[in-house]
DNA sequence: ACCTGAACACCGTTCAAGT
DNA sequence: ACCTGAACACCGTTCAAGT
């Protein structure tokens, strides 16, 4: 709900921005041309010269939360350790992690549901994200199925909770965090 | 897309059984105050003569659902055999056939995710579902906790395929029916 | 009891015109 | 290059007035 001064022209990021921020709040439909017109100080139809429609808003959106959702993670996360047992620790406080995007990732995948380019995102996100714990858990020492097979469950923990924080259940506690990931990285049965 | 003539002056149901149609075909979002009228043949004012809302077309066309959904089904195969392998059969086809409603449960589950009182519909036909499901495999011999097991993955199946077909995926074939309910009603492990 | 018609608010989209 | 302002279409909602 912030409003920005219109001190300087505006750039096609800015409008993606208020845009993503829309969605975390609101949802998909949450995400109205006129609303971020308001917001942003400017009329409805300086939209128009940034993009096409309202559509072509969506990619945008849709190519930042790829790139920041996975790769950028990715990278904090191999930057801050050389050792996978560290990596998956914070990745994993990472993704569990309450942020102000928290509803971002739980309505894009609702919007999914309709849009199937939002589907397809949805999709390569998730194989990029269980193939990188993945190899981890690989790396750790767990049997490559296993592996598999570990991964594959953190993920569905992952869109259970943050579905279910959504639909206004409570949030995994650090603790719960860190059982998870002994549970994922034990090299027993 | 059809349209009535509005030779007669029109009932609540008149407007339940259009909006059932629009979910079937477009989803929530197709249900719309503006478009029922045009092809019911009448004035937007005249839908408010009828429901406060277009909120409460949704709560009565819930309702409408809730009511057919399963006791008329369960109705229905209950009057067809008293045998609960015969009655497990017919319901089978019953739910896996195609029809013109196919849409509908789908459409009322992708709502759910938006409005709660659907939500709570849903939670409620599933359980009921599950329950009579449940029953027939125990009257048919399989013990209780298998029972519940093989209903539950019955459902989960439904689901899958109602949603996948929603998604452009193909239907289940009459084999494929027989062959989940052979499994279900094996008596051995 | 059921419906019309006009009005209003909200929002997506277009476009000529402005700086 | 970026924005305004007015216009239009679409749709939910209200309401006085009609039969």
């Amino acid at each position: 709900m912030r409003m920005f001064q219109a001190m300087a022209k505006l750039s096609k990021k800015n409008w993606v921005e208020a845009g993503m921020i829309s969605l975390a709040e609101k949802g998909i439909d949450g995400v109205k041309v006129e609303t971020l017109s308001k917001q942003l100080g400017v009329s409805k139809g300086s939209f128009y010269w940034h993009f096409k429609n309202r559509d072509a808003l969506i990619e945008a959106m849709l190519d930042d939360w790829q790139e920041r959702a996975t790769h950028a993670i990715i990278n904090i996360v191999d930057d801050i350790s050389e050792d996978p047992m560290e990596r998956l620790v914070v990745l994993s406080n990472i993704i569990f992690r309450p942020t102000r995007f928290d509803g971002t990732e739980a309505n894009w995948r609702i919007a999914g549901i309709k849009d199937s380019r939002v589907a397809a995102a949805c999709k390569g996100i998730d194989a990029t994200r269980i193939a990188y714990v993945r190899d981890l858990l690989v790396s750790i020492g767990v049997p490559l199925s296993q592996s598999k097979h570990r991964s594959h469950l953190l993920y569905m923990v992952l869109i259970g909770n943050t579905t279910w924080v959504q639909t206004g259940g409570r949030k995994m506690s650090k603790k719960e965090v860190n059982e998870i990931v002994s549970m994922l990285t034990s090299l027993d049965g």
